[in-house]
DNA sequence: CTGATATAGTACGATTACGTACTGTTCATT
DNA sequence: AATGAACAGTACGTAATCGTACTATATCAG
């Protein structure tokens, strides 16, 4: 009985992730319900669009819960969501809790490897080649060779987003 | 309206993360529902414990899809599950799309890193990065990413005879 | 100015998932 | 022989999420 995408504040309550990212998203920049859905299918490249169903329902009771405040601005129906010192607090605590965020990317891994199967061969191996290199390296050399790697992933970070843009 | 956590099929339907690890663990091995939840619980290291009132329901609509079956053993009403030839077929299509699994865990990292912020530069966190950015690469750019490895490599081999002929 | 599209939200039934309480069996320990 | 823990599942109310249909206002192209 615990449950998948669900992020703990310390003590005991949980909230689900798409609480979590509104409270971030509203704490970085209030804004409407309708953005909101926009920015999540915007940052995921279209892989996870709330429903509306869930969306707004959340937006109110989130506004119950003294969380978050409803600014109507009497155009165009539109309410502007923006957090309250409390939704603030309830946002830090989870984010202070930031070994979830490595748990459950894991636990997602996990799960993945044992239903889809291992990962690839060739690159694998010069991964494991890049590894025993970085073992070998002396300590004062770590700076230098994090330089590199930083260097190693922007390439393959614009390797990809070259393929996303197309 | 596209869900996080959901399996395509390849054509139109999707299920969720635990209908797919039913049929999959079922797959494995016929077992009890008790079995499944121990199981689940045992490999994400109690990160994910799924209901009871989640999964004893679920493996009977699984049953009334026609997609496990249910083995009454007569012993402390303990009732096997194995999944029927159409539910292998469901098990197959949807691992056929095992662009899928990338595709999730990238959205969650994405979503986690905005939330929690960057995650820090230790070299076996690099290391990491890298290795998942890799993940997400198409098939097509691996060429040019090993091409990349391979400089990265070069670079830190450097580093190492640097240091020693000194 | 007219129609299409994007914006913004409401309403509500259906489905999925959760949580707790409950029944009963088997097994090991005392 | 008694008891408690692990095993195995049912029942049911609550909560979260989805999906679709609906209303209504801006905005922009033709």
């Amino acid at each position: 009985m615990r449950s998948i995408l669900h992020y703990t504040n310390g003590e005991g309550h949980t909230r689900s992730l798409i609480s979590l990212y509104v409270l971030h998203s509203l704490h970085c920049k209030p804004k409407t319900g309708y953005d909101l859905l926009k920015e999540i299918e915007e940052v995921t490249g279209g892989a996870w669009v709330p429903s509306k169903g869930t969306l707004y329902p959340l937006l109110h009771s989130l506004a119950d819960e003294g969380l978050i405040t409803e600014e109507d601005t009497g155009v165009r129906s539109k309410i502007i969501y923006t957090p309250t010192d409390a939704g603030e607090e309830v946002l830090a605590a989870i984010k202070a809790c930031n070994h979830q965020s490595k748990e459950q990317v894991l636990l997602l891994k996990t799960l993945h490897t044992r239903i889809f199967g291992e990962e690839r061969a060739s690159l694998r191996e010069m991964m494991w080649e890049i590894r025993e290199c970085i073992h070998t390296l002396p300590t004062e050399k770590h700076e230098e060779a994090l330089e590199i790697l930083r260097g190693c992933k922007k390439s393959l970070g614009e390797l990809n987003n070259e393929e996303r843009s197309r």
